[in-house]
DNA sequence: TTGTACGCGTTATCAG
DNA sequence: CTGATAACGCGTACAA
């Protein structure tokens, strides 16, 4: 409450100039020891911690990174990534003083606004770009911006930003193989949205697991990764003349919501219909079957991508890509042979 | 990318000094309306935007606020309700130029430790509180720290901060009496850690309103509003000598988590036991059967808490507290009359 | 090591 | 009234 100590007030009380205190606490050579020392303890006396707002100032950085996220609130509200994720973000951040500030873009403002207020308004040193799309745009508006970046997996057409990568493929080979194994040969597949990058590389990588098993999939449904989304996919499936025995979901989400319309249309889960998802969110291991999944580390992927914005931020050159160990299948009860 | 305008550059072009600049862009009377109108052009021609970072440091003010979120990342992970009160925060701070600063603090580190580096790094002009708990002593940590906030709900000890209240307990009673209704007499509620205010709230108005209809519940299971809780209160209260026929949950994960408990036991919901929930998150409405549950707003209560603690940042002082319509009961399908 | 300009708006003081 | 001038906030960086 007494106002803080400035760096005048440790200068004074070492008896140093104010130039000499912030060489001392940036541990910049040119002091004799005897000296820094001494301003150490006059500014550990003080109980000193530097201004943000003065160093922002001065040095031109925000000491803050950026992450922007485009979902309505319905949809974000069950979405198991971004809190983990941004956990991990944090457990870096607050090490090294640094804020992390959210913007949650809603339908009706464009995303791209929000990164442009970001950079405008100065906020932060850099930003995580997440949800890529196919020849994201947003990468063109952050190299035209200047704002440094790290991508969340790598975007498909040329970006000077470093990625952090988490391959979803091998999860969904193992998906495929596992309900290969168990015997299904009609198995369908609900893909998210395909502007996603992730969306389509989880769909190619079913595609292509299927065909090198000698199958083809029974339908490609597009959800949207709502529950409702998912709802509507799996109606279409069931109603097929000839349906699935399995269905692969491109998240928990859709995939419950799913065992919820099977078992609404009288089917048993999994003897009648085995099913899938992507995430192994918290609800996977507990609704009734036990939801088979596919199981990322979301907050080392936050503390690898915190970790390698900052070196780009730092002005780092040449930050090279970080890879996570790849998503891994995990086994339970909503998978089994198909009916006979 | 070329160097963003000044006040200076904008003085120079209009002609004026900086000092009028200022007073102009501030709308502050003591300026000829023509040097105004000059100066609005200069600075539109030249596309000049504030710095905040030099209006921080002048006026000290972070143009930002605060949100500390206290939960491990497994049990954040699926929590609906602060993505979408988020969203409706920044709906409020996007139009004032203000961003939020997001705090995570996983286990291990103090929540309190939060704050205390939000006010110390001065990264916040106030802060929101959320998950009250009793005689909180986050309340005197913020007095303490002089940093302004708003609580989401009514503390129960003293409170220098306005709060932003959403009654929980017509939901509650509406949940309690639809059950007696349906002519369940062994209900069974599975609460909130008693820590919290507002699950302490919920619980009582639980254990009133069936005291009110003559009845008695027949167990109160703590959980801890996760999934693995509400399995472990669940299988508590099947394995009672004379089990419930309706089970009341304190947040929808655990009565989804509970549901999938039950259906695993071999009970058929609704028909041997009904089950309600809390919340009304995505899921509640896809899930088989469709969960009963009790629907509050979070976006509301962002917006609401935002304009409220901006009120008190811009200095307002006795700003009232605001009151949200209540939560309020949604029937689905996992709710209906006890087995005869 | 010190002194001081600098980053950039805000605001109090003062002259016209 | 109108507007200019200068001090201020606080740390950094460079010339002396």
């Amino acid at each position: 409450m007494t106002k803080r100590p400035t760096i005048a007030d440790v200068a004074r009380r070492a008896g140093v100039s104010k130039g000499s205190v912030s060489f001392a606490l940036n541990g910049r050579p040119g002091l004799a020891q005897s000296t820094v020392d001494k301003i150490l303890a006059a500014a550990d006396e003080l109980g000193w911690r530097p201004s943000n707002r003065a160093r922002s100032l001065s040095v031109s950085k925000a000491f803050a990174l950026g992450l922007v996220i485009t979902r309505d609130p319905a949809v974000l509200s069950s979405d198991p990534f971004f809190p983990a994720f941004i956990a991990g973000v944090e457990s870096v951040l607050s090490t090294r003083g640094q804020a992390l500030v959210l913007q949650v873009v809603t339908a009706g403002e464009s995303e791209e606004d929000g990164y442009r207020r970001l950079a405008q308004d100065a906020r932060v040193d850099g930003v995580f770009l997440s949800d890529l799309r196919h020849d994201d745009p947003r990468i063109g508006l952050l190299v035209e911006l200047g704002l440094p970046a790290v991508t969340l997996n790598r975007p498909d057409g040329d970006s000077p930003f470093p990625a952090v990568t988490l391959d979803d493929r091998p999860g969904t080979v193992a998906v495929v193989e596992h309900l290969v194994g168990l015997g299904h040969t009609r198995i369908a597949q609900v893909a998210g949205p395909p502007a996603f990058v992730h969306a389509t590389a989880r769909s190619t990588a079913f595609t292509d697991t299927l065909a090198a098993a000698g199958l083809e999939p029974v339908a490609v449904e597009t959800g949207d990764f709502t529950a409702a989304g998912g709802i509507e996919a799996t109606r279409r499936l069931l109603a097929l003349p000839e349906p699935p025995t399995a269905i692969f979901y491109a998240n928990d989400r859709m995939a419950i919501a799913g065992l919820g319309a099977a078992q609404a249309a009288g089917l048993n889960v999994p003897d009648d219909l085995s099913i899938a998802g992507f995430d192994d969110s918290e609800l996977a291991e507990y609704v009734h079957p036990g939801l088979t999944t596919v199981r990322a580390d979301p907050f080392r992927f936050g503390e690898a991508a915190a970790r390698t914005l900052n070196r780009v931020v730092d002005g780092d050159t040449d930050v090279p890509d970080v890879e996570l160990p790849p998503a891994e299948l995990v086994v339970r009860r909503s998978t089994a042979a198909p009916p006979l």
